[in-house]
DNA sequence: GCATTTCTGAGGTGCGCACCTCAAAAGTTG
DNA sequence: CAACTTTTGAGGTGCGCACCTCAGAAATGC
């Protein structure tokens, strides 16, 4: 049987009454007892029943993922994901939801962001761009004990809080490996499209892609970065002039999370076969790798994404440190073989 | 405030003793007041506190994961995994070991399952060659109460027990994939080995390639799989005679776990540079990536199939449904630039 | 309608721990 | 050494549920 506070009690010499001034951080315990009663716990290996510990805490978590309130269906994706993962973690007295707001508007959200309370929202996983009102607004939520994780958007470890996604660098240096093994014959020119070259991610892809095509693949030549926002005509027209200039374009890469319309629109202007690569897994993509009209996919896993800030939210409340293997976010390469 | 049992009770209009027999299935209620329950649990949401029937029904898990005793580098990840779980799991009442045993003698790994009590081990994952023995005793185990999931090997979706793994035939396929895409020119011969091809995965594997292969990129063309045991002089042995009989030779798979003699051989005695593609993430295959000696690895996220496994066995114990899409294994492809 | 069976309610105990109070012991100060 | 202050112990309560017993109510059979 698992030792429990009574036999850590009787290991350490000491009363329950200590052990629980030990165990929660108490004030009023002599250094010498603390070291006691560590010791008492390696040696005889105790380790607090959570079971016990969340019950006699009445602890809940209710935490909330900000999304964009645009975008298509990787957006979609998400929700559903955060829809699922509500479910599984209800089980843990874990509330979870997922809140679309205008995300682009950084005094809006940092409203938002500065009228939650601590008491009915302990965690909270953003989605959006940085900017310094939202910037101060995560810090003040820190500050008044709100656990945040930057979800997608954002650097790796900026700051005091944690960050849930992909190395945005190494994806487009994967995605740009990948076009270069995939090229036959290796030379011609590569289109690159964003939804916007503003994001943070589409800036770092971009770096990465070039900086593995200029030094493995110098017969490939990148044309500049084009953006869509979103719009199909706009991108219909940018398309058409490109291909005007540049005849020899052989790769396509879309660095945005939704390749649909990029998609569409290169099938229909461009006149002989690309290696065309794109982000994200969606039933768009995925029904595209299929039939052959894109490549490969990169991709991070969603269901893991929303499982992992969940996680992490919950072990910031619990003063805990997330499992770091477990919480990495790899770099998926999908092909349709490995759908 | 989430409603506890009590307010269920309430919401019924029946007692607590009653609101008792019916989540715990017990019998001696009529079925109209089983509905009446059934309906209240509806109407206000009704979640159990699963810490507290944890801490009523002082449950704990102690699972084993029964592992080869020989192997090399796949095997050390495995088990350190295991052990990493061990730590991470300890907090739930889940006790999780890894227990090498000569996997491959099916009467003595009969034996040992044979021997093991419901009281001190709930479940088992298995990673062992099928055999008619073994199969019993996995049903015997089932009958007492003993969950098992088949760890990497053995058919998916077998009989009444889980698999943790991926699809190796798909797995194939995608190396198949890959090798296609990385040949240049697309033709030549391609050396397939593995340490056994007694073993499901390797046969599957090796199906799933020449299928692709085949369909796809007839101008390679596939050698028949050689069999290494595990032994270097007779791989290098075997080695330089097929390249004496083909100097053609322009890839190489390897569809067994352990790699490393293969590359290391291959490396030796191959001429020109090959494609070269190997299955499962070690400390070898990962540092033959960054030098480029290999070109891909198809694996299966490790510490993934530890948790997966475990989460498996729980749920099984629980008499809960796993959540499919987190338990899915998925074929992860590795490139210098995403590991 | 009565005996019998089936169902339901009331109440208790304990799981391992957090959190609280009060008193006693140990240590410190001048 | 008295008057403190700091540290420790003893004990209680409750978290939400499982599991148990016993008695009474309701439904059923003949």
């Amino acid at each position: 049987m698992r030792p429990t506070a009574k036999d850590l009690a009787v290991e350490a010499g000491v009363s329950l009454a200590t052990i629980d001034r030990v165990l929660n951080g108490r004030p009023g315990v002599k250094p010498r007892t603390v070291a006691k009663v560590n010791e008492a716990i390696e040696r005889i290996g105790f380790v607090r029943n959570l079971a016990a510990v969340n019950l006699a805490r009445k602890k809940t978590y209710q935490f909330r993922f900000l999304l964009p309130d645009h975008g298509d269906q990787f957006m979609d994706v998400l929700v559903r994901q955060i829809e699922e993962a509500r479910k599984a973690f209800a089980d843990e007295m874990t509330d979870v939801a997922a809140i679309r707001l205008p995300v682009d508007d950084p005094y809006r959200l940092a409203g938002y962001l500065g009228a939650l309370e601590a008491e009915t929202t302990q965690g909270i996983a953003i989605m959006a761009p940085e900017s310094p009102q939202v910037r101060d607004a995560i810090n003040r939520l820190l500050e008044r004990g709100i656990e945040v994780v930057q979800f997608l958007t954002g650097q790796p470890k900026a700051g005091s809080h944690d960050f849930v996604g992909i190395d945005n660098h190494a994806a487009g240096a994967t995605a740009a490996q990948l076009m270069g093994r995939f090229s036959t014959p290796k030379q011609g020119k590569i289109l690159i499209v964003s939804e916007t070259m503003q994001a943070r991610d589409s800036i770092e892809r971009r770096l990465g892609f070039d900086e593995v095509i200029n030094r493995e693949y110098p017969g490939l030549q990148t044309l500049p970065s084009i953006e869509t926002h979103g719009d199909t005509s706009r991108t219909t027209r940018i398309f058409e002039n490109v291909f005007a200039n540049h005849p020899d374009i052989s790769g396509f890469y879309v660095m945005s999370a939704e390749a649909r319309i990029p998609i569409g629109e290169i099938s229909r202007i461009a006149t002989k076969p690309l290696v065309k690569i794109v982000h994200e897994r969606t039933p768009f993509t995925e029904a595209a790798l299929r039939s052959g009209e894109i490549d490969a996919v990169i991709a991070q896993n969603s269901g893991h994404l929303v499982r992992s800030a969940i996680r992490i939210l919950k072990a910031r409340n619990d003063q805990r440190i997330p499992l770091a293997s477990q919480e990495k976010i790899r770099i998926e390469i999908l092909i349709k073989e490995n759908l």
